[in-house]
Order: C-alpha cells, then sequence, then structure tokens
DNA sequence: TTAGCGTTCAAACGTATGTTTCAAACAGAC
DNA sequence: GTCTGTTTGAAACATACGTTTGAACGCTAA
C-alpha cells in the first residue's frame, strides 16, 4: 500500500504537470510538492527524472498499445481478405484512444497533449523509447494506410501521413485550450470526443485529395510538376 | 559595425538553436559561445532572455506581416467585391512565406520550426507578444477563411482551423527531418516550397470535407449528431 | 524483542542556469 | 590627444536544478 500509493501518487502528479507544462519546464520538486512525496522519492522508486518520464508513457501506452493491437485484430478479421478502408482505419485508432480506461475525465487530453509533447519537444531519449516500446503498433498502423489508400503514390501517402499526424497531435495536444477558447468566443461546449469526430473526416477527405501538385491560384490555376 | 554585429550574431545563434533545441532547453551560454560574444552581451542588448526570445521572433516575423498584409491587399483587390477562395487565401499566406527574403537555405524551415515552437512550449509571455504584436495579420486570415467557407458552420470552421494549423505547424516545424527521412526512404529529394505544393489541396479538401459528424464505420456509417 | 528490509525524510551535494558587476577597451567629437 | 558615452571582458552573484546521502521510521519474520 505504502509503495504503489507514492509511486501513483508521483505519476499522477507528473502525468498532469508535464502535460500542461512540458518536460523541462517541470521540476521534480514541482512533482514532488504537488505529490505530497519526499522529494528523494522521485529517484528512489524510478531512478531519474528520464526514467520518471518513461514511466509515465509506460502507464498509459502499454494498455494503449493492447487495445489497438485487438482493435486491428477485430478490424482485419471483420473484413477477411480486403483491406480495411481508410475511414475504418482511422476510426479503428480514434475509438481505440477515446475507449480507453481513464483513470479521470482530463485523461483522454492528458493523454494526446503528452503523445504531442512526445512529438515536439525534442527529447531524444523519449523518442528512442518509444520507439522501442512501440514501435510495433504504429508500423502496423502505416500498413494498413497504405492497403487502405493504393491509389496514392509512396511520396504523396509519406507527406500526407504526416499532415495527419500533425492536425492530430496539434489539436489534441491543446484540446483544453482550444475547447475553452470555443466556449469564449461561441459560447458552445466540446468534447475531446467530438473534436475526434470532426478530426477523422477532415482527415479523410485530405487524404483522398486529388494526386497532383497545385500551382498559386494566381497561375490560372494550372498544376505544375 | 561593433554594435550591430554583436547583435546579429546573438539573434543568428539563438534563433537556429532555439529552432532545434527549444527556449528553455538552449542556454545563453550556448548562445553566446556559437555567437563568438561575451555571455554579458545577451542581457546588455536584450536586456533578458525573455526579451531576446521576442527579438527572435521580431527579427522574422515584422517583414513577414508587412508581405502578408500586401498578399491579403492584391488578393483583395484582383476579386473586387467576391470574396477570394479557399485555395486563393491559402496560397496567399503560403507564397509570402515561402518568397520571404532569406537569410540562409534553411531560413523558411527555421522560420516553420519557430513558429511551431511558439504554439506547443508553453511560454506564456511569448504567447502574449505574438498576440499584441501580430495578431492584426493573423485576424485578417481569420476573416479571409471565413468568407471563403459560408457553407461551414463557426463551430465546424472553428475546429478545422485547427487542423490546419496543426498539420502546417506540425510538418514545417519538422520539414527538414522529414525531408531526410523522405530521402532515406524512398530515394526522393524533396523541398519546403514543394511540401507547401502538397499540404495545400491537402488542407484544401479538408476544409471542404462534408459538414456533419460521423460515427465510426462500425456503426454502419451512419452519421451522428 | 530484535534483526532485517523496504521506505521515507531532511539536508546537503555539485552543477548549471539567468543575471549583475565593474574595470578595460573602444569609438567618435572636439 | 583627450574626453565621453558605448560596448566588451572576466568574474562573481544568487538561485534552481537533478541527484545523493545517511539517519530515522514502520513493518514482518524469527
Amino acid at each position: 500500500m505504502a509503495q504503489s500509493d507514492t509511486v501513483d501518487r508521483i505519476l499522477d502528479a507528473a502525468e498532469e504537470l508535464f502535460a500542461e507544462r512540458g518536460f523541462s519546464e517541470t521540476s521534480l520538486r514541482m512533482i514532488t510538492s504537488k505529490a505530497n512525496v519526499n522529494l528523494a522519492a522521485v529517484n528512489y522508486h524510478f531512478g531519474s527524472k528520464k526514467a520518471l518520464i518513461h514511466a509515465v508513457f509506460a502507464r498509459f501506452l502499454s494498455p494503449f498499445s493492447v487495445t489497438l493491437e485487438t482493435a486491428f485484430d477485430e478490424l482485419e478479421q471483420r473484413c477477411k481478405g480486403n483491406p480495411p478502408t481508410l475511414n475504418e482505419t482511422l476510426w479503428a485508432l480514434t475509438e481505440s484512444a477515446i475507449r480507453m480506461p481513464q483513470r479521470n475525465e482530463k485523461g483522454i487530453s492528458i493523454f494526446m497533449r503528452l503523445l504531442g509533447l512526445a512529438y515536439t519537444q525534442s527529447q531524444g531519449h523519449l523518442r528512442k523509447f518509444l520507439e522501442q516500446e512501440y514501435g510495433e503498433p504504429f508500423g502496423r498502423f502505416m500498413h494498413l494506410l497504405k492497403e487502405a489508400t493504393p491509389e496514392l503514390s509512396a511520396v504523396d501517402r509519406y507527406w500526407r501521413i504526416q499532415f495527419m499526424l500533425g492536425a492530430t497531435a496539434f489539436t489534441m495536444s491543446s484540446s483544453d485550450a482550444l475547447i475553452d477558447i470555443l466556449d469564449n468566443k461561441l459560447g458552445v461546449q466540446a468534447s475531446v470526443q467530438e473534436i475526434a469526430a470532426r478530426l477523422v473526416p477532415f482527415l479523410a477527405e485530405g487524404m483522398k485529395a486529388p494526386d497532383k501538385l497545385q500551382g498559386p491560384p494566381s497561375l490560372a490555376g494550372t498544376t505544375v510538376a
């Protein structure tokens, strides 16, 4: 009881602080005082700050990757033979993320924000850790995307996947702030689930855009090589 | 000669280091030793590290906002009366960014990467600074977008603009790395200009996606409220 | 009871940070 | 050539960081 309580309190506090301030901007002292825990506890239980960051990610990424693999299994099984469509693939991922058992109501947005930070904050050790631990489900998602968009050239698909990742990581990582702004400006309440529901069609349409480069419309709408 | 040389060397070094490492992760000592300048010079010329960050942004954002206003002026003038189309609006922004006079060949990607960092790293002072100094051209862009997509509800437009910003900021901020990866994987050379040419149609199509929320395809492709 | 073990605690460690100091070097005007 | 305001230089400042230490604590088994 004593142990796991301290460990979890540290993880909870770290997760929240990392999500709202970033890694370098969050000190161990902030974490331990928020968790009502002694400073030395972090190094005792985790070894170092880097290892704590890894533990924070592992705590939600490990169950998520299991959920995701299952979702992909079901998806491939459901449409025996033919590869899943783009919409189905995107939704498999989205649902896995949304339906994850959450520790609290902010769970999903913290989850997303941390993923976004992992991309943008260039913490080399984190990138290595994530690739090593969770490279497989990611590679599988990429493969599904490839089969779902056979009409795209490899180069086009490559860039459009980056665009999708960007739109998702960026929006989700600021989801809380964006939801607040929307409420202030238009008086509309939104949820992470709703953002996802709006994001998927946006991505799918962008993905299926005509496969050619466009020049600026000032050149009479011609297409350029 | 002496003054402006030191100031510019500091700005050059800071710009590059900020872009590749982030703000908190870049110390004044890294900057001054890269710039071959005394440590005290930063506080002497700029006053503080925060002010240096602002100066780095101002140096490329000020000319850019002028270029952008001009581009919007020309655009509105060209199509008297009718509001510019979505493609035209996006291209006006894109061309302004691409055609900016660059200090060196890495200029455009540093520019983009810094903009991305400004969004993701939650440096409160930076956000305030940018809103205060450059809120006007941004607001004008938003207004053009609104007129170019009258069929969208305000809520839909809001979210899709975030998606566009995300795809752009995210991709462009890692453009160098992504170009390298593409070269390694597929042996294809790319440029920032080409990324932009691929990004615009992706964004435009996503923006024009059917204006309704979609449920997961597991629910037989029905649409949900 | 006592010995052992995992855990917590206050305090200190060494290092790196942003910032300040003040003397020396420099420039241009008279 | 000398003076004046500006810019650089080496050093130190105070503070915050991640990490380590060693003593105290609470529990379980002998």
